[in-house]
DNA sequence: TCTACAGTCTACAGTAACTGTAGAGGCAAG
DNA sequence: CTTGCCTCTACAGTTACTGTAGACTGTAGA
């Protein structure tokens, strides 16, 4: 299978059709060869490439970077550090959201955990994001709940 | 201080005054009064409402969940359901995303760690992202590490 | 062969959630 | 009064795609 259609190389790589022409369009594919009514014909080398691209995007590599890392193995002398320091630098930024989340996550858990029902004046979620609350007398109102039970 | 200016709101709430802007322009905040001049100037609701919606930017909750969020407060005599199932859903999707980035991590962290110099055409993260590789005395792990793909 | 239908083409608009810019006018301090 | 920052509107740009319209192509079945 030497050449395929765009929809084989879609089907092959598990990116969509127009996300494949999107690549191209950025110069992140090369333009392929066409048919002789115009549609574009791939070859093994253009599933290899958007295999790379997808899996580093996947990785959350943003596109600079990985025209970039393209850009070196087409140049492949060059030292492996530069690489090295790209992957570093997503592996910080990795580890950035990464921290954020989990404090995202501690955060709604015990925001969830203090809502046992009620009416929305009194609701823990919404005193939680900073709803101004009125209501001192419910039982299920108010900070100082979410703050004295612990979480599940 | 019954009224400011937007730079005295951008000032307190952290928010930019073009992003304040903009969310009067997608109705997540009420069009404020205006000085005889036509500069706006608001109140301390304001503050709270765009304490509210910061901070629920910041959990990751998306502008319609919000705009959902400040119509509940609007109407606070509903069930607080409806916001515990908000803010479940959120967590859902903080939950997920924090699986898919330590995944990332790990085999960053993998690809890292096996790049210890030498040329690109050697270079493991490369060829972990999907390089054919000509240095056959390594075996690096295929492509399918990460199944989980968020969609397509 | 005809016909139906899936696949492909280009070009452009839309998405989320903003950010940036141009060019004009406003306001307070020195 | 001038300097310099603040604010105004309106619109374009960002990232990484996704969707649509309208036309053409390729193929399988009757």
């Amino acid at each position: 299978m030497s050449s395929m259609t765009i929809g084989k190389l879609s089907a092959a790589t598990r990116v969509k059709v127009t996300t494949i022409r999107y690549y191209e369009s950025i110069g992140l594919l090369d333009e392929p060869d066409r048919s002789a009514s115009g549609q574009r014909l791939y070859g093994d080398t253009a599933v290899e490439r958007l295999g790379f691209i997808r899996h580093a995007r996947d990785l959350g590599f943003p596109v600079p970077a990985i025209r970039e890392l393209i850009s070196l193995q087409v140049e492949p002398s060059w030292d492996c550090a530069v690489v090295d320091q790209i992957a570093r630098r997503q592996l910080g930024e990795v580890r950035r959201r990464l921290t954020q989340l989990e404090a995202l996550e501690a955060e709604l858990k015990r925001m969830i955990t203090a809502c046992e029902g009620g009416k929305i004046a009194c609701c823990s979620v919404l005193a939680a994001l900073g709803h101004h609350e009125q209501c001192l007398h419910e039982e299920h109102a108010g900070k100082e709940v979410l703050a004295a039970r612990p979480s599940n």
